[in-house]
DNA sequence: GTCTATAACGAGATAGAC
DNA sequence: GTCTATCTCGTTATAGAC
């Protein structure tokens, strides 16, 4: 009953499964991955999973759910601090830099290419992940060019879906070259476009 | 055995077969779809199809083949015409929209995610496509900068893999939100922010 | 909470007739 | 080139004992 009793202090089952779980969907994809899979590395069976998450798609919803609120604590915590939005914005490449660098795909990146194939519950998730993202990233960016740390044309909104668009298609990339410094390439060169005088990085000449 | 024969003058099978498995990769991934999906729909038996192509993994390097072949034409073609490189980068943009303005997502794109669950014939097509999509681009951007009619910091390179990355992202989450102007508005500010003395496009103010 | 056992179905693939 | 028939295996999911 209590979440440290059962598994002898260790993790939970349930929590057990989401990771292994969230772990195949960011490398395989929803429809790439089966309970029979999570059940021969937990050493447990397929009937146990499903007494925890009775469908795949119970299991789906809480793992977006999970990630979801672990992307909103990151963000929290990246507004806790009093760094210029520049940094903010630095950091916010940094998380996915960090999936990336676990050969994983962001996860709601990943349910996005299976999105037609989810059942509803999943995808009003998924697309509730990617305005939550949009909206932080729009206030750091109308902030920041209201301080003067960050210069750009038209709209916030518009540039932080360009930023969550691009980092989500820089990773798929960067993962199909096994070449995560592609990424961290792309991350650079889109934020140092919102950086007003910068003093002009070696160019083509 | 003429291409023009058997079916009445009609296309043949093994292209009804890949212009249908296509549109079910770039809907719903390569593991979102079986044999079945493509038999029920073009009332053929599932033996008639594993004829044309023995195995999955084959039907889906012929599709990977296809599609580069098919972009390689347009890209021939945008080079054909005397444009500017600006205008040569938005008609490259639109080849990427007109697909998701058909509810499709790119097909390397799709398969990108997918990527980890690919047989290595797959995996070397599709990042193949994407190094040709870089090269064409490369050279675009290159040839635009020295011209005048582009102005950016850093490699050409790196632009154009920022420019896939993106449009392939924007893609991906236009899609999810079944909002098709998220990508156009995403595709017009990564250009726009390659033309030089861009007369002030309607700022903050 | 985990197990055995099994249902019910779909997957990719093949043999051989027509 | 397409069919019927079948194989083998994997899939999600449930019933009921422990």
């Amino acid at each position: 009953m209590n979440p440290v009793r059962g598994q002898s202090a260790r993790t939970g089952t349930a929590d057990r499964i989401l990771d292994l779980a969230e772990h195949l969907v960011q490398t395989r994809g929803f429809n790439g991955f089966s309970y029979a899979d999570i059940a021969r590395e937990l050493g447990v069976t397929k009937a146990s999973l499903h007494y925890h998450f009775p469908t795949k798609a119970d299991l789906g919803l809480r793992l977006i759910e999970r990630y979801s609120e672990s992307f909103a604590r990151s963000l929290a915590c990246i507004n806790a601090g009093d760094d210029s939005a520049g940094t903010k914005l630095a950091t916010y490449a940094s998380i996915y830099r960090r999936v990336l660098n676990d050969d994983r795909m962001c996860l709601c990146g990943m349910l996005a290419a299976d999105y037609s194939t989810l059942p509803e519950p999943m995808r009003s998730a998924v697309t509730r992940f990617f305005e939550e993202n949009e909206a932080w990233l729009t206030g750091v960016l109308a902030q920041g060019r209201e301080d003067g740390d960050l210069s750009f044309p038209g709209e916030p909104v518009d540039v932080a879906r360009l930023l969550v668009g691009a980092l989500e298609g820089g990773m798929l990339l960067a993962r199909s070259f096994n070449e995560p410094t592609r990424f961290q390439t792309l991350a650079d060169r889109l934020i140092a476009d919102l950086i007003p005088n910068p003093a002009s990085p070696p160019s083509g000449c």
